[in-house]
Parts: C-alpha cells; structure tokens; sequence
DNA sequence: AATATTTACGTAACTGATTACGTAAATACT
DNA sequence: AGTATTTACGTAATCAGTTACGTAAATATT
C-alpha cells in the first residue's frame, strides 16, 4: 500500500485520471493493433452520429455531456479524416449537422467488431469484481447531480 | 439512461477523468472557503513533503505515481508560494532536494483540519454506496498491474 | 583510467479536455 | 416593429498532466 493509495478518499481524483488515461492509451493500442486509423477520443461523437444519424453540435454535446467546444474539436479531426460530413442546416442558419460519411460508414462494421471486443474485455474486467467501477460511478454521479460537491461540503460542514 | 452511460463499458475512460475533474474543482471551492490559497493539485506533492520530510524529485514523482516533470511544476508554484523550499543536495550534486518552508509548516494543521474534513465528507459518500469506487478502482488497479490493457487484450482476442 | 551506461533533473511541445468570450441568428416581449 | 434575451456555434487561452529530448553527474565495466 503506497503513499497514494492509503490517501484514499482524498487524493482520488488523480486515481481516476490515471485510469482514465491508461484507459485511452489501451484503447489507442487496440486500434492500431488492427490497423484501424482511429483514436479513441473520437468514439463517442462517432458512435453518436451511427446511432443518431444527423445531429447538430450542441445536441451532441449534450448527449455526450461534453463542451460544445470539445465537440467541435473533434468533429474537425473526424472530418479532416474523411470520416463525418457537416452541413448547414437549412431550417435554421445558426445550425449545423454533422452526419457520417460515406467512408465513416463503410468503416463502421469494422469499428463496431472491436467495439464489441473491447466492450466484453471490459465486461469482463468489471463485472468478476466485487465492486462494480461503473455502478460506484454512476452512484456517486447521481449523488452530485441532486447537490454539488461544494454544497455538500457546506452542509456536512454544519453537521460536524 | 443516456447514451454515455448505455455505453458503460466502452466509454468510461471520459466518464472517470470528468469525474476527477468533478472532484478538483470541488476541492477548491473548499480552499477558497476556508479563505486559504492553496490548490488541490498541491495537495500529493505537500502532504508527501509533510510525511516525509526531505525528498528529490524523482522519489517523490515515483512515490506519487507521476512523472517528474509534473512534480517539477507543482513544486515551482509551491516554491514561488513559499510554501516549500528547495537545497542542492550535498551527497549528489545531480540531486535537489525538496522539503516544506517553515511558512508551509506553519500552514501545515490548518490543511490537515480541512484535509480531515474532506476525508470525511468523501469517506461518507463512497462508504454507504453499495458499490465502493475505491475499492473498485484498486481491484482494476492490481489486475492492470500485472498485465496491461493491451496485453489482456491480445490473450482474450484469441480465446475469443 | 577511459568509456559506457544509468540516474536525476530540466525544458519544450503536446494532449484533450475545459472556461471565457465573441458573433450571428432565432425567439420572446412590449 | 423594435428591443431584449436566448440559442448555436466558433476561437483563443488555460489547465494539469503527459511524452520527447537534452545535459550533467554518478556508477559500472573493461
């Protein structure tokens, strides 16, 4: 047990960065291990638009609980890759749509396989635990969602 | 459920780091409640110094699982703070040497008050969860430990 | 003793998100 | 119709870490 470890519920929001990045890293590995010109930051916007269809930035951003501007970032990137298209949307001149591309769907059964094997690997990985990472998660989400981490602090401050 | 969270295993990379930065941003609020002008990020890099005492640079990164240039950086804005100080060591003129300013010390019970409370606003809420994201984290911590994501990755694409 | 390797540290550039701020178009209000 | 507000998007700067690379000192090898 490590300096860091003992901290516990103190220090572990640098715990779950870590795990994120290595997260991203693994999943970097996994793309180019099957040749595939894809990064894993782009999955979310990607898998969105294969599911959605056509959708405009905030939409996503929203549904992917990410900044508007994070989605347009990576909107920039997919489509320099030939991989989503955007147009302007016609009811509304504010808007815009983005929508896979041709060669976005061609690639997608082949995302879509390694998805699913990233996803049971994953599965794998978390539901033998004991303790469910992502049930804890969404717990603990749920928990702030109702009342912000600083109120909570406010009150539990009054109580003690 | 929305779709980030539908995606469970697949996305939760983004899911954990949002979270950490949940957690930071929380942190400060704190501090600055407290009217004391120190920032969460600090907070491995001082309490390591607090318990150890003296240390260089690359036992402290390697203590607290970051790289040394992350620990160079908190360390200047420490050292600009004047709540750290740092020497040449004399056994190993490669080395410098790391320890808290008597400004640092002095600081020292009024973060460990605030420290405590912390502890005990998080230990409440990751304790009466069913599902304990710590304990959780360090399971997926030990598996990663021994065999990389990618590595696992490759052994369960045979079997599979 | 001379050379090769490793260790400790520093700096620069990058990463993937964020916040802050700005513009243009749509909608609501009076 | 004219004004105020909101919505949709874009850009720039920032954040907290990382990787990549370089230098100097210490240690190991021959």
């Amino acid at each position: 047990m490590d300096l860091i470890s003992e901290l516990g519920a103190l220090a572990f929001g640098s715990r779950l960065k870590r795990m994120s990045e290595t997260i991203m890293r693994g999943g970097e590995e996994v793309y180019r291990y099957y040749g595939i010109d894809f990064q894993p930051k782009w999955f979310p916007l990607f898998y969105y638009l294969a599911q959605k269809g056509e959708a405009g930035i905030m939409e996503i951003a929203e549904g992917l609980h990410v900044t508007h501007p994070a989605v347009i970032q990576n909107a920039k990137e997919l489509e320099k890759k030939g991989l989503i298209v955007s147009t302007k949307s016609t009811e509304d001149a504010r808007k815009r749509n983005l929508t896979l591309s041709e060669k976005g769907k061609e690639l997608l059964p082949q995302l879509q396989t390694i998805w699913q094997q990233i996803k049971e690997m994953n599965s794998e990985l978390i539901d033998t635990r004991e303790h469910n990472i992502l049930i804890a998660l969404k717990e603990i989400e749920d928990v702030w969602e109702e009342k912000s981490f600083i109120e909570r602090f406010k009150t539990f401050h009054q109580l003690n």
